[in-house]
DNA sequence: CTTGATATCCAAAACGTTTTGGATATAGCT
DNA sequence: AGCTATATCCAAAACGTTTTGGATATCAAG
């Protein structure tokens, strides 16, 4: 039923070498067939079929990304916003998404397997990446193209797009310092996260640069959602004496520190500082508002699909690595 | 460089008809001869080019989810939701899913058009209809198959998975009624929508059983978005006098209001009720929690997933049309 | 009138599967 | 022995492209 490139040939008594040629635009076929061939096509509604053309050239013109999901939820904006970028910029060079959700772990693994050996995709996209990533590891070996959002141990030369998130994290714990705090609290995330090392590590450096020697009472780890955030506050907010103000490793913790601080009825950006990471959208109309470091993950979804484009097809002059500088974004949640 | 199945039959001195046979469990192999090809076959790494299947087949095993995007930001956590459940199942069945992200318009219909022609996937799902929607002419028209998450009414017959948002708000309005609430302000979506138009009939139906007469003023357009609900919520707040109580015809839009009324100094639960659509994550850990109509997001996307794949695989026991009763959750946005 | 050069076209192979329609061997039955 | 049934295997075709390596016609130059 569909419409082949035979269909095309055989209307216009045209070989099907020549309609395939004339489409791909090569300059061994007349001017007048090729716009002949042109206009036949657009009438037919004629489109290669892309698994013959895939087999043909054994290449995919996909990108997989593989996406976790924590429990039945997957609610982190942060991959919205990144996935955004990331297609567009996939759309715009002509190739598509292949998106697999995949809780972390085994069933994560079998994921990338089963798209790298049964080809399905030209390269990865991967993000939220691991000091010590398997996946690092495991595509380089298979000689699959890959771009992260983030760097990871495993291999530094892996081409990616970092963010600089020690220092962003060490110019916010400036501000608060600056505002009189002392008894600055960091909620972290999963010590296997490379951004957990490098936002803690800006922490640590802050601190460190302020003479404030880090209480380990007031260093606690959570899992990046809100609700996780929430459970971790209340527990700091029981210390004697309390912090005066806590960092959340991202945005969603630190939404969830406000609710339960605001649950004390204490007013969060006068009686305690409350800040994040990554500058979501709906910090931004929070009550109140939240300070954040800002990172443009729209803007980074498409740059590191730019990069795997470019290394798919065997570009040569592309950067490697970049280091990117977020922005400190100050708002009512630190400063009355 | 990659295994093929001519390798595992090489190996194994067989021919590649029995390796696929052997594989894809025809009895016409002996059991003993399957048991070698099975572990070759794995010790190999082998497993079967998805181009030269789908070529074979005919068929992709892929579906596909054209995603709307707004301007550049992508931030509605109802997205995320609804595709880690449609991927979730996906998987469970052994489909991919190609996602493509589009802003609606021109490029959202090229999308389709491409995907289609190029016979890239099995069939779509899609989401927020539109009461008069091309998409439904054309699939139908292409003989594709599709399962969308809510009703239109271009063709009510469609496949689809809806949820009562009639029944919904108006259950909702009867809460805010029953509190005390007479002017009752409702913040709805673009008219194109069906959920616009459904939640707006619920706003109109509640009212009208309470002996209500709606006042026009009370009822404004957005854009489902935060940002959106803010400006509107400035607006109606200027009135006098002032609404008593707001619906945003989605949690994002509400999240909106209960800004720009906390702007004003009003405490939200005592001095305004706000209430929302959707149940995303974040309102129940906002300040105020917020009250709002739930409907199962994840589980939808399931289940529009799982009638998806009974249709492309020609399954005939599967109900067309489902309604969902949405669930009214109260918390402290519109009591104290 | 040859001889190249150039412009335009095309047949056939190849990509890696699945499926069709047997082929062969063995065993059981009369 | 002859026949049928069953178990096991396989060659070849087909899916729809792209690419390779010419083939043919036309034209200008000698």
């Amino acid at each position: 039923m569909p419409v082949t490139i035979r269909d095309v040939a055989r209307r216009l008594n045209l070989s099907v070498t020549t309609v395939s040629r004339a489409l791909a635009g090569y300059d061994d076929v007349a001017e007048t067939t090729r716009q002949r061939v042109i206009t036949a096509a657009r009438e037919m509604g004629y489109m290669p079929q892309y698994a013959a053309r895939q087999l043909r050239r054994q290449r995919t013109e996909t990108i997989g990304i593989v996406f976790p999901t924590m429990g039945t939820r997957f609610s982190d904006p942060f991959f919205g916003e990144f996935m955004a970028g990331v297609g567009d910029e996939a759309s715009r060079r002509n190739y598509d998404l292949l998106v697999s959700v995949a809780p972390a772990g085994k069933s994560e693994q079998d994921n990338y397997q089963r798209l790298v050996n049964s080809r399905r995709v030209d390269g990865f996209v991967l993000a939220r990446m691991r000091i010590e990533d398997w996946r690092i590891r495991y595509l380089l070996h298979e000689e699959i193209p890959f771009v992260s959002f983030g760097r990871s141990e495993t291999d530094e030369k892996a081409p990616h797009i970092g963010v600089d998130g020690c220092a962003g994290i060490c110019e916010l714990v400036r501000h608060l310092v600056s505002l009189g705090n002392r008894r600055i609290a960091f909620i972290g995330a999963p010590p296997v996260l490379t951004l957990s090392r490098d936002r803690e590590e800006g922490y640590r450096k802050g601190m460190r640069e302020a003479g404030i020697d880090v209480d380990p009472d007031l260093m606690s780890v959570s899992d990046l959602t809100s609700a996780g955030g929430y459970e971790t506050a209340k527990k700091l907010l029981d210390y004697d004496p309390p912090p005066t103000a806590i960092i959340g490793v991202n945005d969603l913790t630190a939404l969830g520190v406000i609710r339960a601080a605001q649950e004390r009825g204490l007013s969060v950006g006068e009686d305690i500082a409350i800040a994040g990471f990554d500058g979501i959208e709906t910090g931004k109309h929070w009550h109140p508002p939240l300070t954040t470091v800002y990172q443009p993950v729209y803007e980074i979804g498409r740059r590191v699909c730019d990069m795997l484009v470019a290394i798919i097809e065997g570009k040569e002059t592309i950067q490697i690595e970049t280091l990117i500088q977020p922005k400190l974004i100050i708002r009512q949640s630190t400063v009355p």
